[in-house]
RNA sequence: GGCGGCGUAGCCAAGUGGCUAAGGCGGAGGUCUGCAAAACCUCUAUUCGGCGGUUCGAAUCCGCCCGCCGCCUCCA
């Protein structure tokens, strides 16, 4: 099998993707701040990230994921004040909610959950800060302690920003924390009268938010590991502030592949709580779209370009989802015998190696889909003229499902099981077409379909699937 | 102001120097069907935002212009 290239933002390249350990991807994900149930915006991010990992692991690949919660901040705590409710119990209900919308999204777990309140993480944290303090990147002022950006050189190559072009004198701490260098970040925040803090070795406070992603990063997957992703926006400051922290304590590269997943937009316009259009997945289900709808207009388009996510979007991802469950459904009733002719056994080759290609290129969703929709293609083909044997029906299935374990996407309409008025109804048009009472036929069709059960009459008889 | 991305058919969207510009959705016609549905067949971008340039050759490289978006402040 060829070999997986990624674009790495460390550098702005596509480069190969070889992890550390042979065989064993460590990952990391920015995961939700739990304030609030994630949208369809950072949904997108966990869609490509579980391509991402689907694929590795479709190569060979064991892979440990790390999935974070940011269950401490301005936001939650303002939010479990304002509902007069202990932290921890407030971002629970958001982290319940996430899991759920990942389930309805056939997002796969990841290996670990670590949330910034934990524990053994805040014992981590606060590891990481003493050992930056010995090499001197801190300082502390009002009782908080930031981190000194002139002692890390390499500060801005994740981002390539350049620190002499940005806008001077604009930035204003929100925090109203002082600070000796506008571009310094909070590592350590100093207690405010009510709100949440944690007694520690350096002092009393809480962590900032870039620090407990280095040091629940590598608290689990070790000083340096594979590839860390979030969305774009995620690149500066988050990302470049964790790798100022994280090298500067241990001296080591952090991460050594970095991967950004686009925005998506909304018919058209950027998604914002003012504009209303910012969907979660709830809404969308609300709205009788399918949660598979929803994953496959997320993964259909490269990750490194925007989206943009439509209900027109969701309703042609839907009738193309239809369109390989219907060719998965037509494959299991085809009943003549025999082996797979050479000639199907080469398309389905081919397919699959057109899938794997498009993947290894940086992980090209919407090629990878096209090989699938040709192989469909020509397995209609096939069976519409009635030349495919049960062997063929096995090799088109098979590769079909080979790239679902990817896609993750098809297949997953559950099939109703029919009541026995149901049948009855079925059986009693079969009888009315044979004596060609074709309104009453028509009629139990329209009923049916009323109830969303759709018929199809073959040469072989009638089949039925739920709407 | 600084940095970066994008603009391909009615819609979504691949393709980044050279075979007939993938695929999905939609639309038109046909086959099949009692009629449908599904499926299949044919058609649906002589052209890739605009204008110049480089090249034997550009959607693909360069310049300018127009439009959209992102980061520089919390944000997937």
């Amino acid at each position: 099998m060829s070999q997986l290239k990624l674009t790495n933002t460390l550098g702005g390249n596509v480069e190969p993707f070889e992890p550390l350990e042979e065989g064993h991807v460590r990952m990391y994900t920015c995961g939700l701040t739990v304030y609030n149930r994630g949208h369809i915006g950072n949904f997108r991010t966990y869609v490509s990230q579980d391509v991402l990992r689907r694929y590795l692991k479709y190569k060979g690949y064991r892979v440990t994921q790390v999935t974070n919660f940011t269950d401490v901040d301005d936001k939650t705590i303002a939010g479990a004040r304002k509902a007069g409710i202990p932290l921890r119990e407030y971002t629970q209900q958001y982290i319940d909610n996430f899991f759920e919308d990942c389930a309805a999204l056939n997002i796969e777990k990841s290996e670990y959950y670590p949330r910034a309140t934990d524990q053994e993480y805040l014992d981590a944290m606060v590891a990481l800060v003493q050992k930056l303090e010995e090499r001197g990147h801190t300082y502390e002022s009002d009782g908080s302690i930031y981190f000194k950006v002139d002692s890390f050189p390499d500060y801005g190559k994740l981002s390539r920003i350049d620190v002499a072009g940005m806008k001077a004198g604009v930035r204003v701490d929100a925090d109203e924390y002082t600070k000796e260098n506008a571009r310094d970040f909070v590592l350590w925040k100093a207690p405010k009268d009510g709100e949440d803090s944690w007694d520690t070795a350096i002092g009393p406070g809480r962590p900032g938010w870039h620090l407990e992603c280095s040091a629940m990063g590598m608290k689990i997957l070790g000083e340096t590991f594979d590839l860390h992703a979030g969305g774009v926006d995620l690149v500066f400051p988050h990302h470049e502030n964790e790798i100022a922290q994280s090298e500067g304590a241990t001296g080591k590269p952090f991460v050594r592949h970095w991967m950004h997943t686009e925005f998506l937009i909304v018919e058209g316009e950027k998604m914002s709580k003012s504009k209303g259009n910012q969907f979660n997945v709830p809404d969308l289900i609300a709205e009788n779209y399918s949660p598979m709808a929803i994953r496959y207009l997320l993964l259909s388009v490269y990750y490194r370009q925007q989206l943009n996510f439509t209900r027109e979007g969701l309703e042609q991802a839907a009738t193309a989802i239809r369109r390989v469950d219907d060719f998965l459904d037509r494959l299991g009733e085809v009943t003549r015998e025999g082996d797979a002719f050479p000639e199907t056994a080469q398309a389905v080759k081919a397919a699959v190696e057109r899938f794997e290609t498009a993947l290894d290129d940086d992980l090209n969703t919407s090629a990878a889909l096209a090989a699938l929709f040709d192989l469909v293609k020509g397995g209609n083909t096939a069976l519409s003229s009635s030349t495919m044997t049960k062997g063929d029906a096995e090799g088109f299935k098979g590769a079909v499902e080979r790239m679902n374990t990817v896609f993750g996407v098809f297949g997953q309409g559950k099939k109703m099981t029919l009541d026995d008025e149901v049948e009855k109804l079925i059986q009693e048009r079969k009888e009315a077409r044979a004596r060609r009472d074709f309104a009453r036929a028509d009629e139990i069709r329209d009923e049916l379909d009323a109830r969303g059960i759709v018929l199809e009459d073959t040469p072989t008889g009638t089949r039925w699937k739920q709407k």
